[in-house]
DNA sequence: ATCCAGGCTCCTG
DNA sequence: CAGGAGCATGGA
């Protein structure tokens, strides 16, 4: 067992988080207790289970991260490295909120009721491509349940100590089902050929994924967009959530011009240019402002619902 | 019932 | 080259 102390630049609000993972979509991949989140990573092929606990304050944050089943050092590192990725452990947020303030009074009051949220990100950009594929087009539930059916078929998973916790599955594991395998999980057509054929191009290194996170922005979704099945807006979200790109702006997104019409008070929905226009004053700071729109959307539609 | 979800391809005129 | 149908399903 290998553990570590981590101090994440303050602030960081782990009970949202905490109260995230366990209400949407997440819960195949992380086993949430009180004031702890288990996931499992892949390294180099060996299951490594990761336990974050919060011991800290939204001001004054801290974490241990455990690698309970680490072998090695070497193998705790690589694990721990994932999860501070995933969670944004090393991002301080102090610099979005005040390059906001000084441009944007109104985003500035909506991010200040989200203060603290850290961006959710997944390790790389083979899981980021793999969940935005499934992620078009379809509403989020629906989303969410094709993610945990491909979870559980491929069964990735590890047992410690009575529970058994899954894996994000590898491109081999993928790339070795038939479109007819996910056809039954309620895939489309379309949507399981586009999945698995990138699972082959990336486990026969045919798509070079440590190229792309070298590569500029722009340069990376030309590349991306080149595949079947990736549009701009797929492209985007893999340099979004799966490198953390804090400069990326989907502007098509529906759900982002939803949230634009809502918290900006507009009379109808805003077209690709004028969410363009807008997104001048974020510059630098695009994927925070969509990642926060996106989270404060989610938060009043939850509202409304509850109402 | 109909329309729309954090799209994309492919076919038509 | 713009425009629109079709995709699978579930929730409003």
């Amino acid at each position: 067992m290998y553990e570590i102390t981590l101090f994440p630049p303050a602030p960081y609000d782990f009970s949202h988080l905490f109260e995230r993972l366990r209400h949407s979509s997440n819960w195949v991949l992380y086993r949430m207790e009180n004031d702890s989140i288990t996931r499992l990573f892949l390294v180099d092929g060996h299951p490594v289970l990761v336990k974050l606990t919060s011991t800290g304050t939204v001001e004054q944050p801290q974490v241990k991260l455990a690698a309970c089943n680490a072998t090695n050092e070497q193998q705790a590192k690589r694990a721990f490295a994932y999860c501070r990725h995933v969670f944004s452990l090393d991002r301080p947020l102090a610099p979005f909120y005040a390059a906001i303030e000084q441009n944007d009074p109104v985003l500035f009051r909506l991010v200040q009721q989200h203060r603290g949220i850290h961006m959710l990100l997944e390790p790389g950009v083979y899981e980021a491509m793999i969940l935005s594929i499934i992620g078009q087009q379809v509403n989020m539930t629906f989303a969410a349940n094709l993610k945990h059916e491909l979870v559980k078929l491929c069964n990735q998973s590890f047992e410690w100590k009575g529970q058994t916790f899954y894996a994000f599955p590898s491109p081999e594991r993928v790339a070795s089902l038939s479109y007819e395998d996910l056809r039954k999980l309620k895939y489309s057509q379309r949507k399981a050929e586009y999945v698995i054929d990138f699972a082959r191009l990336v486990a026969d290194g045919r798509f070079p994924v440590d190229e792309i996170s070298r590569m500029s922005n722009e340069q990376a979704i030309e590349e991306m967009v080149k595949l079947r099945g990736i549009g701009r807006w797929t492209a985007e979200c893999v340099l979004l959530f799966g490198l953390g790109r804090p400069d990326i702006l989907p502007a098509l997104d529906i759900g982002l011009r939803n949230a634009m019409q809502l918290f900006y008070g507009l009379d109808r929905q805003p077209s690709e240019q004028e969410v363009r226009q807008m997104a001048t004053r974020w510059r630098g700071w695009e994927s925070y402002v969509t990642y926060y729109l996106w989270t404060a959307l989610g938060i009043a539609k939850q509202r409304k619902q509850e109402a």
